[in-house]
DNA sequence: CTTAATACCTAAGAAAATTATGCATTAAGA
DNA sequence: TCTTAATGCATAATTTTCTTAGGTATTAAG
């Protein structure tokens, strides 16, 4: 007897998640005082039932851009005899992480205006 | 006497167009029928208060990527000495509009919310 | 004992935008 | 009339950033 279970691939378009990936790990930072890299990513992938994954390629060099910015502090935390590198925003990050999600608002406002003056016809139902 | 102007920067941050430009210039084509690319980029910039600003070096590119996919296909039409290019929807190009638009919208459902969570503080009011 | 999960990282290549051009026509203004 | 701004196309070099595909090591679970 085997158990055969089916998946219906709900994740974005990765194009979306290109111009928005520093506003979410910003703010998730800022909500969350301290978050190790890959504590992001299954943070990320549990709020949005998988639909939006965070790959390790493009999130770790992001993380040390912005520690290189100054917008993120490292504090090195040993769990047993590993290591858990812990990401702080810094207070420029905290500008920067209100900044950029107050503009996603609007921008994803904007955004939507237009594309509903495009189309009036109904809306699609999305599974979820 | 000199006449002096002052500009408040509305722009978004050119990374949210990253991701989108594509669903952007599709939708549009959706709605228009035929649109040539310096008309598209005017077309934003009036219906978004200047807030969107496609490039041409981002556009031109861009349409020449979608037409080589078979997205969309040109016709040129003389105006006395110059030539415009229009760009129009092929039926894959129009199923396409359709699930861009439907993905962004359901994106920026996500992200919002995911923004929501992070912060619940009262929200910053923007200009215009 | 082996696999999956946890946890970090980087390098090569691809994709797409920015910046900076270039050319030509036409309208508007000084 | 002369010059500038607007219209309209386009590309090339560079940069940025992501994807893909690895690598290492520890720990938990089966």
């Amino acid at each position: 007897m085997h158990k055969i279970q089916m998946y219906i691939c709900l994740m974005y378009s990765s194009e979306l998640i290109k111009g928005t990936l520093k506003t979410l790990v910003l703010n998730l930072l800022a909500k969350h005082d301290r978050m190790y890299g890959y504590e992001i990513t299954q943070h990320v992938k549990e709020r949005t039932e998988e639909k939006i994954q965070l790959t390790e390629g493009a999130l770790y060099p992001l993380l040390h851009r912005l520690e290189a910015d100054g917008l993120l502090t490292t504090e090195k935390v040993s769990i047993g005899k590993r290591v858990r590198k812990y990401y702080k925003l810094t207070k420029t990050g905290k500008q920067a992480a209100t900044t950029l999600s107050d503009e996603f608002r609007q921008f994803s406002k904007t955004m939507n205006k237009l594309l509903d003056t495009f189309q009036s016809k109904p809306q699609l139902q999305w599974l979820n």
